[in-house]
DNA sequence: CTTAATTTCGTGTGCGTACACAAAATTGAA
DNA sequence: TTCAATTTTGTGTACGCACACGAAATTAAG
């Protein structure tokens, strides 16, 4: 492994002149520094990042803005954890991380916590704009101070963010239309329910819906897609009920597709109405989901990899910050197919 | 961040003596070497990786022993992409890798790269034992002189490796099982195709024979399960004729599966007999095999994350090597499960 | 050609740790 | 008590790089 110094040698300066092309600074003739740039570039010279970061003092802070979880078992935990495991790697690095929360169905509490992390000046931020217009409000908090972010979890448009991490929302809801027409009868219907109120990230769940609708008009099967829309979860009771109406006025639903993570919601209605025989898709591993999955009432999940998509935007951030290692503007994660059967093994 | 400098000045004594009680080395009296072990305790210091590394010039070398892959799209390719990907994450902290590979059908070649890897003296290997046998008689090699090591891919027993990096393969053939009872009509047959020849690795072959059938037992659904064996791919006339006449006997049959990566010679014979009725599962996303799911002759294959294997095998052996950090025993991999529709987000 | 201004370059120090070597303190034997 | 043997502790240097500072070389002005 060669060394500025040995770069230094062959090249007939100082290591300090070696140090200042490496870095672009000033004080180097033109022509010194064309020579020692061919001789870096043939002495297939890297720079020691571990020496690197020890000399130079810098910390760099990332700044997380993800939504709160109610608790441990929360789906925005699973990023949460990620990032922290990435950090792990990188903290002895000069890595911190800087975590930001807000209420995720309360937008002034997504506006004031964009606020409160662009003034701290984090070296990077990652967020989750689940909230499509605040973010568009307020990105240029950090784009005026050229702080770099990357978006997780959710994709929008016309932002510069550096990279998304995540799933494509379409195909998300493409492979469970596919996994319906597995599973579901010749000349059956399949509802969706769409839940208005509890649930935000409402560009994720259109692109769902676009991608499962698009698998029914080019399949072979005949299974029609009727779609309800249920205003709030607060309520199980009316929920059973508007559901036990819907489906005996339709005798022929012999499936149901939730394009969020409430799918548990329409499990425990489906556990009461005594109708175990319909068969349920939904999203997000979630520890509820996962218990309903387990005992056979949801039939599968589809898992956006949460994990990931904090350790996997850290990191980049991380690579991006040390090496200026510009990453492609789109990280998709697999669309994991979530059975009884695999569930296990994630 | 506390350093061993500070350490040093609270304790009353010189950063070489915290040093030494930081190494176990001897030359420290009981008494200091408890007082500077409470401060060190007390004032949460860890030391810094990055400096430790810098100073100690060790490097450490991890051996890789993998079956030689035919081209650039060979199954084995993807773990020795994860383990370069693992090295460039590494490779500043004084770590290299030293490939050793082998024919996977001659067990000679794998004694000789196994001897060959061992005299090398390598920090720590990282094997890929689909011979069974060999792999038993010649581990010694590594536990005489203490080379701690990992198995990806295949699992065994009663061996000392560090960690087993792979998937559970009797669970992998559950899942296809699963696949299978949600694609196949009611009272029909699957067939499942087992290859002699060419094909090494029983051991994960004939636990996922044991996953698939089990699955079926238990099944509600009236699915009965044949097999066949052929002994050699090398002449796919052989193989349409014998495949022609099994499904004429066996009307029946509307699946297939391999329990091995072999899938997409069956394909290209249920092709050219021209039975694209039936219902295709197999293992392993290698290119030959997603051509053939992406037309569609093949409904599923099941993927063992190849490419972690090699990168999770890395990590884990760097992460034993610096800070001793024990590996749990199984690192059981995703039972992924590849579509068409989802193949192209891996 | 001189001298100052400016550009270009070399040297030295420190980051936190590992390790070799030197110094001091302790112990033991006479 | 004395002095050597031994144990215990302190000091210095190196790892590869970043960066400040000062020295040398070049250029410009008179």
């Amino acid at each position: 492994m060669k060394s500025i110094k040995d770069i230094a040698i062959i090249a007939k300066v100082s290591p300090g002149t070696v140090d200042r092309v490496l870095h672009n600074r000033p004080g180097v003739s033109k022509k010194t520094k064309e020579r020692v740039l061919k001789i870096i570039e043939e002495s297939n010279y890297t720079v020691n990042t571990v020496a690197s970061i020890l000399a130079s003092k810098k910390t760099y802070t990332i700044a997380t803005l993800l939504p709160t979880s109610k608790n441990e078992f929360d789906f925005w935990e699973a990023p949460k954890l990620g990032a922290q495991k990435a950090l792990n790697e990188i903290k002895n690095l000069g890595f911190r991380i800087e975590s930001f929360e807000f209420n995720q169905f309360d937008p002034d509490s997504y506006c004031k916590a964009f606020k409160k992390m662009a003034n701290t000046n984090p070296s990077a931020a990652l967020i989750a704009p689940i909230l499509n217009k605040e973010t568009q409000e307020h990105i240029h908090l950090l784009e005026d101070k050229n702080i770099p972010y990357v978006f997780i979890n959710t994709e929008t448009e016309g932002l510069n963010n550096l990279s998304f991490i995540g799933q494509k929302s379409f195909q998300g809801g493409f492979v469970a239309g596919k996994l319906f027409n597995w599973v579901l009868p010749e000349n059956s219907e399949v509802l969706i329910v769409e839940i208005r109120k509890n649930v935000v990230n409402y560009t994720s769940i259109n692109q769902r819906l676009k991608g499962f609708k698009d698998f029914f008009k080019n399949s072979e099967k005949s299974i029609s897609v009727k779609k309800i829309a249920i205003n709030t979860l607060d309520n199980l009771q009316i929920l059973n009920k508007e559901l036990k109406n819907y489906l005996d006025q339709n005798p022929n639903t012999k499936g149901i597709f939730v394009p969020s993570s409430k799918i548990s919601f329409i499990a425990k209605s489906i556990i009461e109405l005594n109708r175990k025989d319909i068969e349920l898709g939904g999203f997000d591993n979630t520890l509820e989901n996962v218990a309903f999955l387990k005992n056979e009432t949801v039939d599968f999940l589809i898992s956006q990899r949460p994990m990931e998509q904090g350790y996997d935007g850290v990191k980049l951030l991380f690579n991006y910050l040390i090496d200026k290692k510009q990453p492609k503007k789109n990280h998709y994660l697999p669309i994991e197919i979530v059975l009884k059967e695999n569930v296990d093994f994630l």
